[in-house]
DNA sequence: ATGGTTGGAGCCCAA
């Protein structure tokens, strides 16, 4: 089974490439970042029409996750605990299953955090505290277990065309790195490192001087796999093609590929 | 080139 996601950056002004790219290889599970849009705007009608259960966490303007499942999902958390005064939209989690088995899907919009010397800064830091607390609670369920999204986190200086450069961006500075490690250490497995080799492979490219032309890009869209998804781990794929669109996301989609039993219908 | 672009708001903010 495939399992996507994919920072759309507003599902309003990224519809007809959504549905496109969801017609070529049909991901069984969809993670979706940024569409700026409250519950009632998300367009649930198109992906249902193509076969898709629908999961939203949205608002005005500004951040909002989605799941997309072909299979039926239940259990479905809004928001991440720990901090009862934030309204930003920014994770939902649901657990996908079929006769066949389960796996939990988190959906994430990790904050930017820029710029470092703002209040910005440090909410990026506490709700990377805050997600770390819950992976533990979820990899105590010893479950197949999967957090996609937009990390906004550049794990480290292969992942960036100009480390120099980025330095002392909210995405690689030495808090928030070491915040990531420690969602690997607790035994989350990036799933595009355990698959590859060859460093230099970005999710992302800013609009801004050419960066797509030049290849400037950061690899900061990541699917973090607990063990029993790791063990059924077999590919991962950047879809770098999208960036190459007509008004494109900034972002690129991800995905994963698991042996696994589930079944549609 | 201390720049540049996009999206959603509503005459700037977030990325």
């Amino acid at each position: 089974m495939k399992i996507a996601t994919w920072n759309v950056n507003s599902i309003k002004a990224r519809l007809d490439h959504v549905m496109d790219w969801l017609q070529r290889d049909a991901p069984e599970i969809v993670c979706l970042q940024e569409i700026k849009c409250v519950d009632e705007n998300f367009p649930a009608e198109h992906f249902e029409g193509l076969g898709y259960n629908v999961a939203v966490h949205g608002q005005k303007a500004y951040n909002g996750v989605a799941i997309l499942s072909k299979l039926p999902f239940d259990d479905v958390v809004s928001g991440l605990a720990g901090d009862a005064g934030d309204d930003q939209a920014r994770y939902l989690e649901a657990v996908v299953s079929s006769d066949g088995g389960a796996v939990r899907v988190a959906c994430l919009y990790l904050p930017n955090g820029n710029p470092p010397q703002s209040e910005k800064y440090p909410y990026k830091l506490a709700w990377m505290d805050r997600l770390i607390a819950r992976a533990k609670e979820v990899l105590a369920f010893e479950e197949i277990a999967v957090f996609a999204g937009d990390f906004n986190v550049i794990p480290g200086d292969d992942d960036v065309y100009d480390p120099a450069a980025w330095a002392g961006d909210a995405l690689c500075l030495p808090a928030t790195r070491e915040r990531f490690r420690t969602l690997l250490n607790l035994g989350l497995s990036d799933a595009f490192s355990a698959t590859h080799t060859q460093r230099h492979h970005y999710t992302f490219w800013d609009y801004q001087a050419g960066a797509w032309q030049k290849d400037h890009g950061i690899r900061i869209d990541h699917l973090l796999l607990s063990p029993q998804a790791a063990d059924r781990l077999t590919g991962c794929r950047i879809d770098r093609f999208t960036r190459g669109w007509e008004r494109p996301s900034d972002h690129v989609p991800v995905w994963i590929e698991l042996d696994l039993p589930l079944r549609t219908g």
